[in-house]
DNA sequence: CTAACGTTTGTCCAATCGGTCAAAATTTGC
DNA sequence: GCAAATTTTGACCGATTGGACAAACGTTAG
C-alpha cells in the first residue's frame, strides 16, 4: 500500500534515495530546474529513469525534497550567531562561515541562487515563514549589539543581505571571478584574498587607516 | 538575398527587433534560457512564433544579441570609475550607480545572473576579454588610490566583486528580499536603506563610531 | 519450493519543444 | 496602379520531455 515516495522503509530506498538527490543537486545546481531533465539526472544516479520515478514521484518531488533539506543546512551558519561572546568577533566568524560554505557548497549555493531568480516558485512560502523568523530574530540580536555600543548603529537587515551577497557570490559567480581573476591564483588563494578582503570591509571600511 | 537576420535595413525590421528584444528580456530574465520559450517570446512580442524566427534566426540567436547589447550598458558604470576627483567620492557614486541600476533594471541584473549561473556558456569570451580587461583597467586607477593613501590598502579585484554583489543582490535576490522585509516598506524605501548602508559599510565598516 | 513483496526495466504516450516551409497578405518602389 | 519585395501566418515536422504501466527480475520469509 505505501508507496516509497510516501517514508523509506527498507534500508535500499534510504540509500537509493540519497543517490539520487546527490545526483540531481549536480543536475539542478548546473542547469537549474528547467534546464535539468529526469533522465539526466537518473544517468547520473546510474540507474534508468522510471526506476528513479519509483523512489520519487516526480522531477518535482525531487526538487522540494531537495530545497527542504537544503534551507537547513544553509541556514545552520546564522543560527549559530550567539548573543554570547565579542559581538565584532561573532559577525567575523559568521562571515567566515558563510564564505566557506560557498567553498565547499557551491552546489547548494547556485541551487538556492536558481531558485530564488526564478521567484521562488517552489520555496517562497519557507523564505516567508522560517527564514524571515531566523532573520527577525538575529536582527534583534545585532541590534543589541548597537544599542550597547559594541558595532556601528546601521540597518540590520541589509548588513545580513551583505553577508549573503558578497560571500554566495563567489559560489554563483564563480566562472565570472575566475574570468576576471584569471587562472594565476587557484581556488584556495581565491578564497583566502576574498576572506582578507572581506574582514577587513567589514571592521573598518575603505576609509584608509593611518 | 540579405536574410533580415542579417542587417536590419528597413523601419519595420528595425522596430521589429526592438520588440522582440524587450519581450524578450522579459522571458529570457523570469525563467532562464531553458526555461523559456520562442512560443512565450512571440507571445509577449505580440506576433506568431514563424514571424519571431523571421527577424531571428533562432532563439540562441536571439539571446547573444541580447547578452551583446546588455554587457554594454552594464558595465557603463564601471566605465565612469575615473581618476579625476575624491577617490572616495568616486567609489560611493559608482556603488550607487550600480544599486540604481538594480533598481531600475532588474531583469537585465537577472538575465546576466541566470547566464553566469549557468557557467555562462554563450558569455565566456565577452567575460575573459572585455570584461576583464576593463576591471584590470579599473584595479589600476584603484592601486593608484591605495598608493596615495587616499583609500585602505586592500584587494582591488574583491572591492569590486563585493560591490557588484551587494548591488544586485537587490536585483537578483529580491523576492528573498522582499519576503525577509515584509511589506511594510515599499521599493523606494528597500533601496534607500540600502544605499545609507552600503554607504556606511564602505565608509568605516562595522566598528562603531564614537 | 513458493508465495509475497520489493525492485528494475523496455516500451509506450501525450505534450511540448525549436524550427521549417509554402502560401497568403501586406508594403514598397517606380 | 502594379509588380517586386517584404512581412505574416497556418500547418507541419522530428526530437525531446515528464511520466505511466505492465511485465520481468530479485529477494526473503515460511
Amino acid at each position: 500500500m505505501d508507496s516509497p515516495t510516501r517514508r523509506p522503509r527498507t534500508r535500499i530506498q534510504q540509500e537509493k534515495r540519497e543517490l539520487i538527490l546527490e545526483a540531481a543537486l549536480e543536475v539542478f545546481s548546473a542547469n537549474g530546474f528547467r534546464g535539468a531533465t529526469v533522465d539526466q539526472i537518473a544517468d547520473a544516479a546510474g540507474m534508468s529513469k522510471p526506476n528513479l520515478l519509483y523512489y520519487f514521484r516526480s522531477k518535482e518531488d525531487i526538487h522540494v525534497t531537495l530545497m527542504q533539506r537544503l534551507l537547513d543546512t544553509w541556514l545552520a551558519p546564522l543560527r549559530e550567531l550567539d548573543d554570547i561572546g565579542d559581538p565584532m568577533t561573532e559577525l567575523r566568524s559568521y562571515i567566515r562561515r558563510k564564505l566557506e560554505m560557498a567553498r565547499d557548497f557551491p552546489r547548494e549555493s547556485r541551487l538556492f541562487a536558481n531558485e530564488i531568480l526564478q521567484g521562488a516558485p517552489r520555496v517562497m512560502p519557507m523564505l516567508e515563514g522560517e527564514l524571515k523568523a531566523l532573520v527577525d530574530d538575529k536582527v534583534e540580536v545585532i541590534k543589541g549589539w548597537m544599542r550597547a555600543g559594541k558595532i556601528a548603529r546601521t540597518d540590520p537587515y541589509h548588513l545580513i543581505f551583505s553577508i549573503w551577497a558578497t560571500t554566495q557570490h563567489y559560489a554563483d559567480f564563480d566562472v565570472q571571478v575566475r574570468a576576471v581573476l584569471g587562472p594565476d591564483r587557484g581556488a584556495d588563494g581565491r578564497f583566502e584574498d576574498a576572506a582578507r578582503f572581506l574582514e577587513e570591509l567589514y571592521l573598518h571600511g575603505l576609509r584608509p587607516v593611518r
